[in-house]
DNA sequence: TCGTCCCCGTCCTCTCGCACAACAAATTCT
DNA sequence: AGAATTTGTTGTGCGAGAGGACGGGGACGA
């Protein structure tokens, strides 16, 4: 629901600069956890006296906590630094990753700390007022253990359909056949909770966390492809996320594949998702249409590559290789069920890609699985919810939620 | 040559404040050509006093002068804001488009306000000095009439083909045949100055220009495609330009169309640039090959559309289709020969269009024709010369030549 | 025609944030 | 053990924007 602020040609306030270099420094010490002030002074460019006044300040604000200088490999000589951590009353927020048949509802703490987390399945026929009283029970459960001191930031959903950029509107999720669903409201109204709560596509989450602290940390350009029954890809580039006019950015699953291939739910023919989505590869290995929400464990039972595979993989990569040619990454992350695919049809993928891609992006692009495993979205999810702390942190302290746990337990 | 700055995970020092507004109090001269200082105040959201010091700098700097108080339709009561404007002899920068046929050149001053232009065939297998001494000579012929105190900020070249981000190395030109050319170096050394020059693809250029002053001012998602004998693509992303990894993203002629098409220049089959490209419109329409570089003039001497052309237009809403998915831009501006198809076969495209996009982004999506009509490379390629001007004016002044007219004299 | 109102430019002072320098502290190297 | 090195801490200074007071200039109404 938070519109993500868009640097206008506004000019820079000075009290902006401080929340800026709050917001930045706090930023750095969530990607790394735990962080020396040295290494703040030289990554922000600014002075030990500034750092040293920031880092009270967030200490103060309850948000970080002064650590022993850290015992790791230490070069040269010198004094020691002080380490900066993320407290562990500190804010949290919670994540939900909504996905075809189960829902993950997790409590997240700065720095990505994943501090409790609970599942349910959902039917993937049931309305959205069901499955919000579902995924808010999961809520209630996840924050229970939560220290009363501890502030609630916000919440954050990932969905698998396309959202509205500017209210968080789900437009469509096709496999859970909502249309213009208003989830984030009715999970507010299920927990009779006030908190920000932001929503976004389950591949632009995936992309945000392989980003933070997955498998393209220090890459700014980068594109996720999930395959979720549906195939859809978020795009970072430049080191930002690519919206779009109304947030649908990265619909790749309905590029133009195969003008006379099979028909697509979307109402066209030959889509890159009627070759390469989870319903083309449960019928190629013979997979029973029930079974195709799991497809990702039925593919890790393979042992070796079954070879009704081998078009499977050069449509992968053949469609990759359109990605390439419009996005020019340096990196591209297989999430999804992708994930248990790719290690069966490297070599297709891999040859069709290069095969088909313009020499000059391919020569800097590589394929790899996500670094965060099946959680990219979830940890996703985290980081939209967490946003507003980086922007201004005083100010979503000032607006976030204390004792959230008796509040929940009437 | 000059690496695009990324904002990263830096500390905002105070000097940088004061850069950061004095650039953007420039960027918003140069957008508007002429403005208020009340405007300014209340677009920048800083303080009167605090605006009225930024543009007595950029006074005494000699890029900007005061002009009494605007005589427009003004409203309400209150005393008239003076306004400010671009001075007379003012920096400029050279630009240059570098067209598959022709090089056109032309001084531009900020506000992007065309002093002067020249232009010259280049023969399309010409070598790249050969086309670089043209250049130079069209530069010096448009430089002659500069006022001495005026300085050059830089050199902005507009090149068909790809362009590699961190150094401006000219990849690929195909219709140029040129691979790996240091294009920059070549004009510069035959001009013997040291400015700064930067090269970027044409369709880059277009969509940055149609940004700032042209079809989609105030559109922050747009996308400029550009049919100038191949296909390609400028993305505009949230109000930034979507570069990729290398500089190659947005090469959209090679999208996957038909796989059982005609055979492509780059290796594969099918790519939508055989369908849409300039060649094979040339083909539909019985037009000679040697005029394909000057298929815009072909296609403008037809009064009502041609039926060979229908099939081309469903092709062109096809494959803009796909480009809507993966983008989902607000603004589509058709470039290059696309300015004079377009008009033929809008009710084919369109349909195609709405045909294949999905619905929730294509509700919001436009196409329009280019509002700066060919010029668009050109004002781009003038845009990104003067854009260190507003990242730090007073050090882009610094690094300028000035009295360059009797430097080219020798 | 005159007075009033409204808005803007200018000047001055204030506040706030970062830089800088000096000193103390903690560790490594010799 | 002493020198060298790096960092934390403290106090001072500078610079930039904010804010208020004042005057100027035009529109509007009586």
């Amino acid at each position: 629901m938070s519109p993500q602020q868009r640097r206008s040609g506004l000019g820079t306030n000075q009290e902006a600069v401080r929340r800026h270099n709050l917001g930045t420094l706090l930023r750095h010490v969530h990607g790394a956890g735990q962080i020396s002030r040295a290494e703040l002074t030289s990554l922000m460019g600014l002075n030990r006296s500034t750092i040293a006044g920031l880092v009270a300040e967030l200490e103060s604000l309850g948000i970080s906590e002064r650590t022993t200088p850290v015992g790791g490999p230490r070069q040269g000589a010198g004094r020691p630094s002080a380490g900066v951590r993320i407290a562990a009353e500190g804010p949290f927020v919670i994540a939900v990753d909504l996905g075809v048949d189960r829902a993950v509802v997790a409590r997240v703490g700065l720095g990505g700390r994943v501090l409790e987390r609970a599942q349910a399945p959902v039917h993937s026929d049931g309305e959205a007022w069901q499955v919000g009283a579902a995924v808010a029970a999961l809520i209630r459960r996840v924050v229970e253990g939560a220290p009363p001191t501890a502030p609630l930031v916000g919440i954050g959903i990932s969905v698998p359909g396309l959202v509205r950029r500017s209210d968080g509107l789900i437009r469509l999720a096709p496999n859970l056949e909502w249309h213009d669903v208003s989830f984030g409201g009715i999970v507010l109204a299920a927990l009779g909770l006030d908190v920000p709560v932001s929503l976004a596509n389950d591949a632009d989450l995936g992309a945000l966390a392989e980003h933070i602290r997955g498998a393209a940390v220090g890459v700014d350009d980068l594109i996720y492809v999930s395959g979720n029954v549906g195939v859809g890809a978020g795009v970072i580039t430049g080191g930002v996320r690519l919206e779009g006019a109304g947030g649908y950015a990265g619909e790749v699953g309905h590029l133009r594949f195969n003008p006379q291939g099979r028909p697509c739910h979307c109402g066209n023919r030959g889509c890159w998702e009627t070759e390469v989505g989870a319903h083309a590869i449960a019928e190629a290995i013979h997979c029973p249409p029930d079974k195709v929400a799991q497809l990702d464990e039925v593919l890790d039972g393979y042992t070796k590559p079954p070879p009704e595979l081998r078009a499977t993989g050069a449509a992968l990569g053949h469609g990759l290789a359109s990605i390439v040619n419009t996005f020019n990454p340096r990196l591209i992350v297989l999430g999804g069920y992708f994930r248990s695919l790719y290690p069966l049809v490297r070599a297709e993928v891999n040859s069709a890609l290069a095969d088909r891609a313009l020499p000059a992006p391919l020569e800097s692009v590589t394929l790899v699985l996500p670094g965060l495993e099946s959680d990219s979205a979830l940890l996703g999810a985290a980081e939209i919810a967490l946003e507003p702390l980086f922007v201004d942190p005083v100010a979503a302290l000032g607006s976030a939620l204390v004792d959230v746990g008796s509040r929940l337990a009437v």
